[in-house]
DNA sequence: CCGATACATTGACACATATCAATGTACTTA
DNA sequence: TAAGTACATTGATATGTGTCAATGTATCGG
């Protein structure tokens, strides 16, 4: 038997625009882990890298421009990850990151 | 002689969105703050009980309903001041904010 | 297997942030 | 001008976060 996914709550395309009607706190937490993971500037820089290269990038390519160690680059993208704004393949001993459009399209809308 | 304004670097309106050239560190840096004001699931429902309102909301009316305390809000309504998100009014013994829509959407320009 | 490579995890530290009680400040009113 | 009200600031504390050196883990080539 097959295991099923339990229902979880999207945590970014769980609310409607913060212009219509008040969050509740559940709400409120979730976007604000989203906010979260845009709110360091390595982060930033990491995924501007990624979403202006239109396709994959290298874990290899990200440590140098960053100007952070390797494991902080790693920590760094780990949070990008579970935030659902970019995904992680492995293939071989490289690691791929891909943005997810959809998910920076969410979050736009919370803004509008 | 009236003071003149130095020329600052709008915190939200500087960068082009995320998708097209890599954020540079301090376009990086300002961007990061603004998201961070908003990483916040307080500062997140103080702001949506302003948005929602469509017009004024006295400080007096947020302190009840977050389930803080009142130097607790008083600090974090000064975050979305500082952020742009917000603006502050005092009249007489009351504030009074109001949301700041540009801002919003210059945030969401970002994202997309 | 064995060494090398790419990335993740751990542990430790410095620093930032959220929170509230106590207190300060500005304004209104009697 | 004295007392009350609305909000801000201070000071203290607990928790969260960014960082890197050291180490762990998975994969590949020989």
């Amino acid at each position: 038997m097959v295991a099923r996914r339990r229902v979880t709550l999207d945590p970014i395309a769980c609310c409607a625009p913060v212009s219509a009607d008040a969050l509740d706190s559940k709400q409120a937490d979730l976007l604000a882990g989203s906010f979260a993971a845009l709110a360091d500037p390595i982060r930033l820089r990491l995924l501007s890298f990624i979403t202006s290269s239109a396709g994959e990038v290298c874990a290899c390519d990200l440590v140098e421009p960053s100007g952070r160690s390797q494991p902080t680059v790693s920590h760094h993208m780990k949070i990008l990850v579970e935030a659902g704004l970019v995904t992680r393949d492995k293939r071989g001993l490289w690691v791929w990151y891909r943005a997810v459009p959809e998910r920076l399209e969410s979050l736009r809308a919370v803004l509008g």
